[in-house]
DNA sequence: TCTGGGGTCCTAGGACCC
DNA sequence: TCTGGGGTCCTAGGACCC
């Protein structure tokens, strides 16, 4: 049975939230960003975009560009608001809704034409009810797979609504740059570009090989698939995290290895509220530590059993600080704390060492009173 | 212009085992 | 005494996505 796949993409996300509360700022170049000195350009609306502002952009550099712009912080709990009432939208649609972020979602719309119709009507219905209902402006996709639907919301952007059907997939696809397809990245696409390919079309003319022994068996294989437009991939609804971290980059690069040992801690000990959060254990912690001059390095170990103790992972992050050789003269710019490989809290093991009240009791307190209700002594890490 | 934060997936090398 | 070879696990790094 042919698939029918809607993409759904909110036009500048962030900054049109911001707009719709504050309708004083409609229109304006408002740009939802990180503070300076270190942070970046999330979205900016597009009033802001006329000054070439982008997200990603260091916002020192979007300053220069426009001063008259209004800079706002993200507010990420407002975001996830009105994401869950676009989300209830196209859930009325299809069971299967696959959200992408706060602000793209797939949805599966194959088999659902007796209950809500044809998918072109239920496309053209989500387009118009997202507007009168949440009040912000969508970009919708449809086609026959996630990549189609996908550049044809692209193509729709702002605004608009596209429909790709499965004949017209190949004429839609050839004219648009290589970049523009999901997985192709800067890198790959200069390595395109040396070759002389720029298009899909320039794409879809590299037999198999050639590109399986450019790229490799895996990434030759779906370079191929992506340049005629085949994507099997199924949209899926729930999806269990692989992985949880938190990162942090510093305004003032940090010297002082108390305040990075402290650092560390703090770090794990909110991967460890999301554990408990989540309900599951992990059995790999990882670090990463980037230096002043931007090198970044990544440790991980391997625990001898899954855990969510949160002295364990914090214990473990700082004896990975430790096999990171610091290069001389450099501050640490940013840490991260992470963890993998996990499992449902209900494959804890037995208690061989440690009681596990003794984290209930620490998550409860926690819970109750914030992050900052209690925090562990230097003691605790050794 | 000095470059966020939270993720996923792939590759490659070394250890280890049969 | 001129080095087997394949599979799997673990780690580090990198590309990419929003």
């Amino acid at each position: 049975m042919p698939r029918w796949i809607l993409h759904v993409d909110m036009d500048a996300f962030y900054a049109s939230v911001e707009e719709l509360d504050r309708p004083e700022l409609r229109g304006k170049p408002v740009i939802v960003a990180g503070p300076e000195p270190r942070g970046v350009v999330a979205t900016a609306s597009y009033a802001a975009r006329k000054f070439g502002i982008r997200s990603g952009m260091p916002t020192a550099q979007a300053k220069r560009l426009c001063p008259q712009g209004i800079f706002l912080p993200p507010r990420f709990d407002r975001y996830e608001e009105v994401a869950q009432r676009i989300r209830a939208i196209l859930g009325e649609y299809s069971p299967i809704v696959e959200p992408i972020s706060l602000d793209e979602a797939f949805v599966d719309l194959t088999g659902t034409e007796l209950l809500h119709g044809p998918p072109e009507k239920v496309a053209e219905e989500v387009h118009l009810r997202i507007p009168k209902e949440v009040g912000l402006s969508c970009s919708v996709g449809l086609g026959p797979n996630k990549l189609v639907a996908k550049l044809a919301s692209d193509a729709a952007k702002p605004g608009g609504l596209k429909v790709v059907r499965p004949e017209e997939v190949q004429s839609f696809l050839d004219p648009l740059p290589v970049e523009d397809l999901w997985g192709v990245g800067p890198k790959t696409a200069a390595r395109l570009r040396e070759k002389g390919i720029r298009t899909v079309r320039d794409l879809r003319e590299v037999p198999l090989g050639l590109l399986r022994s450019w790229f490799g068996p895996k990434g030759g294989e779906a370079l191929w698939q992506l340049a005629r437009g085949i994507d099997d991939s199924p949209v899926t609804p729930v999806r269990e995290a692989k992985s949880l971290s938190h990162e942090v980059t510093y305004p003032e690069d940090l010297f002082d290895q108390k305040q990075i040992v402290s650092e560390l801690r703090r770090l794990s000990f909110l991967v460890v509220d999301r554990l408990h959060e989540e309900h599951v254990l992990a059995q790999t912690v990882q670090i990463k530590v980037r230096f002043s001059d931007f090198t970044t390095y990544t440790r991980q170990t391997k625990l001898p059993e899954p855990t969510d103790h949160p002295l364990l992972v914090a214990a473990e992050a700082v004896g990975l600080f430790s096999r990171v050789e610091i290069p001389p003269g450099q501050g640490v710019r940013l840490l991260g704390v992470g963890v993998a490989d996990l499992v449902p809290a209900e494959f804890r093991p037995l208690p061989l060492f440690v009681d596990p009240n003794i984290t209930d009791a620490f998550h409860e307190v926690r819970r109750k009173f914030g992050p900052e209700a209690l925090s562990l002594g230097q003691a605790g890490l050794e």
